[in-house]
DNA sequence: TTCTGTGAATTGTTTCACAGCC
DNA sequence: GGCTGTGAAACAATTCACAGAA
């Protein structure tokens, strides 16, 4: 269920072109997974394809978004505003696709009255309420590691249930929560890895 | 084996804190991992535990970096500096683990003369010159979409064979050079999904 | 004939459970 | 007694290959 994403977003793409209509195949190459792997996944969501012909693009998109919920708007938070929370919060990645970023937060009080992306820097301590009065269930964690198990805790208490961290520490959180961690350098790691690989087979 | 990095964090913490040895059940409740799981992925590597006692933190750490690939200096370079190449050049998590930004690049005029994160903002037509100067491998791409495809084959020519790509495309490289991906909405969508399921089973 | 949807076969991953070493 | 290392078992994901609808 990770890659229907990647597929809503080709459809996406696929929209902007004006194509109306698309075979698995196509959808596949496009999105760099097998053909197969790509039907299986999509009649799992039900059978939106026609036999012989393919796949109606723009019904398609809408399944999918309807699947994974994007159908509604969803107010996102966003506390820790350094260079990353400053990347997120002018990241049109996020409003493109349904996330409306409704509130800034950082405890520093250098922030007070600064604005980032057309939006005020809030003192942390109105997280409870913000998210009270906007329905948040969604919080975006972009401190440093020391700070980030405490923003949690306080996100919890104040109703979130879903948490994207990318600080890098593990964070523990109540049952019914759920948190996703993005590490930006492992993903270097993993490439540095296989440069390793290249280097050793080749000397 | 993108399991490796999570643990190296997870046992670089574990150093911090003057902990000399730990069992494999510590070391997988610290990552989140099943403690089987855990051994099995550390036995690929070899045998670098002690029946009835644990691990040795320092050792398996540099084990671990040593098969990363950690325990050599990588010289990168980003390119499309915005304000997720911004956040990027200014990441500690890249320098903290090997990981050396050696240049930002991008196109657009308005950079010349400007610096970020004590680097000058060098022109794109220099790439070719920085990659071959600084036998750089890995590439990081932060620029637009439409970008992307150009700055990844320009890597390419210039020598570069992995490349970490932040731009919302699939790009196509020759065979033998590496891309990963990294969307930041993705797992916000995941996020989304989950959400979702919660508000359905109880309404 | 084209292309979906899907059983069956294959491949990969995770967990169990325990022998063997400290 | 505690803990690693690892076969074997259970589970999950992917790919193959083809029947059948348009």
């Amino acid at each position: 269920m990770a890659r229907l994403p990647i597929y809503l977003r080709a459809l996406s793409a696929l929209v902007e072109d004006n194509i109306g209509t698309c075979s698995s195949e196509d959808l596949a190459t496009a999105t760099g997974v097998n053909s197969a792997k790509l039907r299986k996944d999509l009649s799992y969501l039900g059978s939106y394809g026609t036999r012989g012909v393919g796949y109606d693009v723009d019904y398609l998109r809408y399944q999918i978004a309807r699947e994974v919920g994007l159908t509604q708007d969803w107010p996102v938070i966003i506390v820790g505003i350094g260079n990353l929370g400053h990347a997120l919060a002018n990241y049109s990645g996020f409003r493109s696709r349904g996330f409306r970023v409704v509130a800034l937060l950082d405890a520093a009080p250098e922030f007070k009255d600064t604005e980032v992306a057309g939006l005020p820097v809030r003192p942390f301590v109105e997280l409870e309420e913000i998210v009270r009065a906007q329905s948040v269930s969604i919080g975006v964690i972009s401190t440093p590691a020391q700070a980030a198990q405490d923003v949690a805790d306080r996100m919890v208490g104040a109703g979130i249930t879903s948490i994207l961290n990318f600080a890098p520490t593990v964070l523990s959180v109540p049952e019914g929560v759920d948190v996703r961690k993005v590490d930006l350098s492992i993903e270097l790691q993993i490439l540095a890895y296989h440069e390793q690989r290249k280097a050793e087979v080749a000397p």
